[in-house]
DNA sequence: TATTGTTATACTCTATAACTATA
DNA sequence: TATAGTTATAGAGTATAACAATA
């Protein structure tokens, strides 16, 4: 050991220890805290819907198959805010892992036309249960009514092309 | 051309339209929203202030280390939720860009303590210049209170270890 | 010629293992 | 033995370019 000093066993360092740091600047910064806010949602995720296999990414993808029948994969990447061929390469293993299928516009043979097989319909419905449970504790901090209050921000603050709720 | 059909020219399909998507589900999910926001807020900050080279990591490195002098790796990477490893290569380059400096602790000769060089001060200092301009651009949408309440729910969110403003 | 989907590929970000030096 | 910092490296996520099929 050293000599004796004021600060408590276990901190990092006696000139700066974690618990010490100046840290308003970042606090009254949106877009670090939004950074910090996703991350814990996202490790959050990871914990609750490993069992299904399901990421954020093809949560998003299956959710919005589910209640869009036939979309096409360029109107789900923007709307995911995934470009098109990072999209592809998803889609491809959720195929081939028998979770959607693909099939041709009668319309424009060109166009895709996606869709949940029965398999993928199984695992989102699964999700969908464990969503409520999850989204209760990521928001456990906040109020009822705050957690509205939140959700309402986010949606204003997003130029959407559909209106929100 | 095709024959006439009901939806106007620019839609992306007969059938499913990006415009006319079911995204209630998605607008729901805190994750998603925070995810799509924090996009907004880093692509929004690349145009902002890439002419100082400032990216949304080093902009915090900087901030944090401006305010907390001295401040070692370890505390850094803690707080900004980075692996040591992928800080470490970080402040490789601020070192070597003469950015900011390292110094070995006195008490501790394990521990480095991190500093701003007068170029990294400088740099820093013109960043802030921008910060609120690009903070009021980006919530634009929102009043100024709704703004103070979103940054406030973001914080209560957290489990920070210095209290909230 | 323009659009949809796709492949290939590169680049950034993030994660883990292992090493050095100091305690 | 444990801790702070560092290196090397692998993996995931994200970006652009180019091509095939269809309009």
């Amino acid at each position: 050991m050293m000599s004796p000093r004021l600060v408590r066993p276990g901190t990092k360092s006696a000139s700066q220890a974690e618990s010490s740091l100046d840290l308003r600047a970042l606090q009254r910064t949106p877009g670090f805290m939004l950074r910090l806010a996703q991350l814990k949602f996202f490790e959050g995720f990871y914990e609750e819907f490993a069992a299904l296999g399901l990421t954020p990414a093809t949560y998003a993808i299956f959710v919005v198959i589910r209640d869009n029948p036939g979309v096409p994969p360029s109107s789900l990447a923007s709307l995911l805010r995934l470009r098109l061929p990072n999209l592809i390469k998803i889609l491809n293993e959720l195929e081939s892992s028998g979770f959607i299928k693909r099939s041709r516009s009668k319309a424009d043979r060109r166009a895709v036309e996606l869709m949940l097989t029965p398999k993928g319909a199984k695992v989102i419905a699964e999700g969908a249960r464990l969503t409520e449970p999850y989204n209760q504790k990521m928001l456990a901090p906040l109020s009822e009514a705050e957690q509205r209050t939140l959700l309402d921000l986010l949606n204003r603050l997003l130029p959407f092309e559909g209106k929100a709720s």
